[in-house]
DNA sequence: ATGGTGGGTCACCCA
């Protein structure tokens, strides 16, 4: 079974794309973020009509959205709100294989990384605290969590660990609270471990480079992770960077992962 | 130090 990430930054916008991704790199499970459209925009009959006809979706006007977008029956669909808000970051299902998939767009955090000056960043600390606990209580079996966590936590994940050091997504307090997730929730980073700790790592690169590939300023900020008991049964990974020099890409781009069915 | 670009909706929000 493979199963991909993707924040698609208007899935409207880039349905062509995304169903000319799905069939080259013949995917099965595709978790989006950043959709941006209402259910009942949402463009589910492209998706049923090439062939991935079964869909959890849950987006809201304008912002956020997630959607889970199967080949296959996705079952026991549902959410749960975080940080005291309603907005349509968070979808779990059940897909093929019985494997549980939990899809987060975590908030990006604003400009300044004080949750005095800044609420949003506030808001970012206070999801990822949630996050946190709820799987630290709630320890995953069988559970694959995917998303935009737009947290890039290791210095091998950003293109200068030191002139991003106080740029939001890669502050030690969002490293330390991304590792702290992964640990109590008893993840595991099948990227990092397909491609090795010395392996520089990008899923996004910001739009306003003149050249994104020239200067390849990039971040990890989209993660795989499975829950213990899978990590052994991811066989292949791939971040699909050349998807970025796309015509009118997303500023992020897929990640791909093997997984035994 | 600053501003750079792009998406959604319709004067600005968000990334």
């Amino acid at each position: 079974m493979r199963l991909a990430t993707w924040n698609i930054n208007s899935v409207r916008l880039r349905i062509n794309l995304v169903l000319d991704f799905l069939t080259s790199a013949d995917i099965d499970v595709l978790c989006l973020q950043e959709t941006k459209t209402e259910d009942k925009h949402f463009p589910a009959e492209a998706f049923t009509e090439a062939g991935w006809p079964h869909h959890a979706i849950r987006g809201e006007k304008s912002y956020n959205g997630v959607a889970i977008i199967a080949r296959k029956p996705v079952t026991a669909i549902s959410h749960r709100d975080w940080a005291g808000r309603e907005d349509c970051r968070h979808i779990s299902a059940q897909v093929e294989g019985g494997i549980q998939v939990h899809n987060f767009y975590v908030p990006a955090g604003g400009d300044v990384p004080d949750r005095e000056a800044n609420p949003k960043f506030g808001h970012k600390l206070d999801f990822l605290s949630e996050m946190t606990s709820y799987f630290a209580a709630n320890r995953p079996e069988r559970s694959v969590l995917v998303g935009d966590l737009n947290i890039a936590p290791l210095p091998e994940d950003v293109w200068s660990t030191k002139q991003l050091k106080n740029v939001v997504s890669h502050t030690d307090i969002e490293r330390e609270g991304l590792i702290r997730l992964m640990n109590d929730g008893s993840w595991h980073d099948v990227v990092r471990a397909y491609f090795g700790a010395a392996e520089v790592l990008y899923s996004w690169w910001s739009y306003r480079a003149r050249d994104w590939a020239a200067s390849n300023r990039g971040r990890r900020l989209d993660h795989v992770w499975t829950s213990l008991d899978l990590a052994d049964s991811v066989s292949d990974v791939q971040i699909h960077s050349d998807l970025r020099g796309a015509e009118k890409p997303s500023d992020h781009v897929p990640t791909v992962i093997t997984i035994a069915d």
